[in-house]
DNA sequence: ATCATTGCAAACACTTTGCATACGC
DNA sequence: GCGTATGCAAAGTGTTTGCAATGAT
């Protein structure tokens, strides 16, 4: 815990007992949890918890690039810890969400390509959909 | 008119008024509309038209291969009257959404590493967020 | 007459806002 | 004590659903 603490106080993050807590929860977590995944998981332990405390602590989370939001299933926001530039995949069977780890080329290029053309890139976000090795492999 | 009625028959969709207008709307637009701006643009020609109409329709539209739909700024449904494979940029500034063209090269590439990790890859999506070149120009 | 399409109203799901309460230094 | 953080309740936004009215053949 003391370790948290300390991370979030290198980020400029004034380290209260939920934004602890839900920092834990998303370094421990490697499924792109949503906000209700966040909620669920931590309710029982801080029975006071709130949605409103969770959507702004990722707001602030994001703010100070501890954490990416992404939504790539057209519904629910989720939450990225994993900051270095990646792809996902959305399985649409199951509804998982896998990172695909791509070459930084591809981001440079794709990058590239829009500056060329005058724009000032800032992110590049690529997003797969299909069914995922678990899904592909039982096919009931 | 008439080759309206002729491609959405072709496509197996009833060429209702609605949906003849909707696809016109679409054929004549390259900005990526939302729900709101194919009605906006409409309503005073249609007055009885509905959103539940126009979401039906795209639905329908999305379902023969028409248009894809694709949320890229993270709020509103957008259509993309292009079937192609490419990226978007959205104009982080003004909230235009611009295509990118990228070389298939890049989503055969991508979409092969997914394939290789044991996933069945549908579909790639690009998105770009950025400061588009109208916007960068004038430094207001 | 029958079947498909339309569109209002209500429901939904996720997110944001307003504001009063509680907490930490 | 004062400024920040929390969290309830309500509002907001985009989308979907239920269903009655309408339209086409």
């Amino acid at each position: 815990m003391e370790k948290v603490r300390d991370i979030l106080r290198s980020r400029g993050i004034n380290p209260s007992y939920q934004r602890m807590r839900i920092f834990e929860y998303l370094q421990g977590n490697k499924s792109h949890p949503t906000v209700d995944m966040i909620y669920d998981a931590l309710i029982s332990d801080i029975p006071t918890l709130s949605k409103t405390t969770i959507y702004n602590t990722l707001k602030l989370f994001a703010e100070k690039g501890i954490v990416s939001l992404l939504i790539i299933d057209q519904v629910e926001l989720r939450v990225d810890p994993n900051i270095a530039p990646h792809a996902h995949l959305l399985c649409v069977k199951c509804g998982r969400i896998y990172d695909i780890e791509l070459s930084d080329e591809y981001f440079k290029d794709i990058r590239d390509v829009g500056n060329k053309e005058g724009h000032l890139i800032n992110e590049v976000w690529v997003s797969l959909r299909g069914v995922c090795k678990n899904c592909a492999e039982d096919r009931s």
